[in-house]
DNA sequence: CCGAAGTAGGACTGAATTGGTACTGTTTCC
DNA sequence: GGAAACAGTACCAATTCAGTCCTACTTCGG
């Protein structure tokens, strides 16, 4: 159902609980215990990120994940990226020939602008958004995604 | 990858080359012969498309299907939500309780807020954008992706 | 009336992916 | 040197996906 999975849900709300107390170390299992996810696949989760360099971590016994960059530097994006891997909605739109119809597929294009869509929409929501306790204070990364959108449009006629 | 099945893809492509040949029938044969796919699996699309009632089908020697409604009143939403069930990208956004932390989850609004507008990028694009010979004749469909977007944005202030 | 060509509707299977656990290091602090 | 944290990897159970197959049922044409 154009799921992502639920390692990239909790990497985004592991995110979230740890960008919204910036400035210190959290250690597994304190994030496990906040969000009820199991110890285990919070280590598996943040692991992932902070290899991807999304998170720091520190070693020993006083050690923990904290963020590498700000949280307004983040996207959702690239946090899915990370733990779903690279965004194609079809075989089509991952741009190695893994398609037998490639080239000859008529609707290739359009699903690679649909890609684009929801690439776009990944892209203007920050971590510091989904951090921030009012839902939608998205009106400056809507702009954002705004003008994606009006950029790949080119031409302003409506023309069928 | 946040991909779609391929039962989706198929189903796309198949309501496109139908939507091409617009005032005839389609047998499954026909189908499978000009895409390449496995004329079982045709049948077993199409038939999800025709109990969806995207397609109509006719019975007997002489059947197939054909469109039940005019390409450009078909989204690719509908052909998603039909062959992919509901367009929900996480757990939380699927509206009914599934998700433990719903209600005190930070990010919930937030994810909401994403899935509609991968949802409206979906709705934006129509089978008649899909079979149009050439990539990009959004022109239209993205100004309503635009526009739904903006209603989403409420105020104008870009407030941190 | 009968057969061919089509759809309708299942059941079924093998493979891949996911979600989750367990175990064994390694590093750092005290 | 031991405890508490991360690091890495292997593993398993369950689910989902992709695809096939089989048996109806319906219609057209002779």
């Amino acid at each position: 159902m154009i799921r992502l999975t639920r390692q990239t849900d909790y990497g985004v709300l592991l995110l979230t609980v740890i960008a919204s107390h910036p400035g210190r170390g959290h250690t597994a299992r304190e994030l496990a215990e906040s969000t009820r996810i199991s110890q285990a696949m919070v280590s598996k989760v943040l692991k992932l990120l902070a290899q991807a360099g999304l998170l720091q971590s520190q070693l020993g016994v006083k050690g923990g994940y904290s963020l590498a960059r700000p949280a307004e530097d983040v996207t959702v994006r690239e946090i899915v990226d990370v733990l779903e891997g690279p965004i194609a909605i079809t075989v089509c739109s991952d741009g190695n020939g893994s398609c037998e119809q490639e080239g000859r597929c008529p609707v290739e294009a359009n699903w690679r602008t649909i890609n684009q869509a929801i690439h776009g929409a990944l892209e203007a929501i920050t971590l510091a958004d989904m951090a921030a306790p009012c839902p939608v204070t998205l009106s400056g990364s809507v702009a954002k995604l705004g003008a994606l959108q009006g950029s790949r449009t080119g031409a302003t006629e409506p023309s069928a």
